[in-house]
DNA sequence: TATGAATGAGATTTCATTCAT
DNA sequence: AATGAATGAAATCTCATTCAT
């Protein structure tokens, strides 16, 4: 009745070398390596155009010029596709986030800022879709949402850690990094989506201002 | 925490005349109007819960403990609830957006600024819900969405009336102050779906603090 | 993600009197439960058609002259409608068996046997499509499996009974029942899918005859 | 159990020539005997745990450590896998049809009986998987179950020859040899799979008694 | 005014078979 | 001789919407 999860069984979870995680066997040759990575650009792509509940596997395998089989022959769900994706996205963002510097109201302390700024700009351009569709009601229960919850609750965890000063010790430092963190990620969200006018320059000159201002006003 | 009148008056204000909203001119009597209230606010409750596409008609009748049959006498289609809800937050929220103080870095102003705080998050309290769905509805582009769009637009350009003083003339005027609102959208978010452990008054302090800071840095 | 199983939810387990069997709340009026039915027989029609894995629900509601969505809208997939003929079955089959007589080698005796054979012919004939796909493989893991087990148990059980006479000792009871009763199952199979030509009062006299041979030899 | 000269004999006769059985005019060396056999065990193995229905070519080829584009170098389709089975079966169990012994109330003739039961038995043991499919196939008339059928009416003609004696004239040939016949194979079936605890022992020796009660009771 | 029932278009998922190396 | 990859037709299942009472 239940038949045996294919991607599942064959151990497609996502790893550069194509081995299966879990040792049981099957090994991606070149050209599975690549369609497999062609289907969760895809991925990327058609859920940042309709988010995670609109997006059709049809669409997914249209954008990237394959099959529906093909596609069950990789993940095993709509799901198990926006899972792999998460999990790309969450080791990313956790290399990043240890990067996150102590911020100084120095000329070196904004240039390390604004680097760090620029760089988590280029990740959320590329895979601002998912990190966005985390957001998506519904998810927020399963462990999916989760998972979100948990690299965001990293980085503000890292982001609290600026305001162990004694300078702004009235603050709460949960919110505060909280209210900064959301801040930086919802303004690339709307520069990413055009929904403001605005460079990426100017995005960063204005959040380095408000940040720094913010922690040291 | 949510204002009682506010939303008793809005639960009924766009059909105030009782006249139905799906264009067939149909009056409604007292039993009818209930019904109609049941199922906007099954509809705010339902949305939050799963997002727009995820909510399934079958779910809203279910919490408004009524049927499928009836939903259709008083909206058009699932898209039709949403919009209507849409315009009753949209109608309360213009009304606080005209009332968005020019930010002064005083005991006074802090006052005022915190008051206007907290009536924006008693209102999102209460239909954060459709608010948050407002985001998904953007990716589509539909019509929904766009509403969406030209609140905050509304809402950022009141807070951008915050930053022509000298004092902050070298912010970008647009992006900072949408940097703002996000920031207090999304902590709302945030505390309201108990995602971050936070009571209203720690919310409210650290917002006071930070929008003064960033604009008086 | 997972859409709450609305026949499940709905309490739509079968029962006579159209009120579902957790007590949940849908009652299904006089419509609806015919509906149900027309689909459990055409269930039963298929099934023994083509067995289980080869019937597609798209056959089922054509012999039902119903419609994808209703079907779903009384079973939450093609096992659950399986399911349900086979609780009908299971009941059906259980009265029977507490009725099996103690055979003996009288004339009485015999027309008593030949009597309940004959009900089980008509059951078999009514019914025996689901009888034959519990046979069906894969299926015996599964708890469908096993309900067909147990059944077949019961009845060997009951058989056994007529081997505790000082006559038989020498025969192993459980096997010589189940011999017996797969005798008398398989026959009816033959007969009822005319894969043998014999008249049902052929078939009728041939057991009673082999039966009591077997007891009595 | 399974007596090994007579399967390793069956493993290869209907392609002893080394002549591949798509018609192809292929002449298998060695290595591809090989895996044509590794692919048909798989198969029987299959068949038996899942029915023809829910045997997959994939479960099948994963069973014999193989490939999909190996089966079908070897077998036109899935169908193809099971009629080559088929006939290994039939062939062999034709064989064994020619000696059944005419049974004779003797310990002689109980003997002769028993050693037939006996070679059934193993023959089941081995392929009872195919024969068991059958059954399901014969649901939807393809020629697969027309085979089977005609293997069934050769053993039961078989059987029938028994009756032709004066002592039994009253019964039905047919019914009473099918009877028997249906009667040996499903306890073979039912031990086979363990679904009824008894050894193989006591199991012939019920069949033995059982069988000559009902020709001579 | 209300509602249980029915519908079917459209989505997801499966799997026998073919392809390319 | 062997195999990993790809395919698409066909199956299952969902759910917004309409119907009949």
């Amino acid at each position: 009745m239940s038949p045996p999860d294919r991607a599942a069984a064959a151990g497609l979870r996502p790893t550069a070398t194509g081995r299966g995680a879990d040792g049981s066997g099957r090994v991606l040759r070149a050209r599975g390596q690549k369609t497999r990575a062609r289907l969760l650009d895809a991925g990327a792509t058609v859920f940042a155009r309709r988010g995670f509940h609109a997006a059709r596997v049809d669409d997914v395998v249209e954008v990237a010029r394959s099959s529906h089989g093909t596609f069950y022959l990789y993940f095993s769900s709509k799901e198990d596709l926006f899972d792999q994706l998460v999990d790309r996205v969450a080791t990313d963002l956790d290399a990043l986030i240890d990067e996150l510097p102590i911020v100084r109201d120095t000329e070196e302390g904004r240039a390390e800022l604004r680097d760090w700024l620029a760089r988590f700009a280029a990740l959320y351009d590329r895979y601002g879709s998912v990190i966005r569709t985390w957001t998506e009601a519904e998810l927020s229960g399963a462990p999916i949402g989760r998972h979100g919850q948990d690299v965001l609750a990293r980085l503000t965890a890292a982001m609290a850690r600026n305001l162990q000063t004694p300078a702004r010790a009235t603050l709460h430092p949960a919110i505060t990094a909280l209210a900064l963190v959301t801040m930086v990620e919802r303004l690339n969200y709307y520069v990413a989506t055009s929904q403001v006018a605005a460079t990426p320059d100017e995005l960063l000159d204005t959040l380095v201002d408000v940040v720094t201002a913010a922690l040291f006003g």
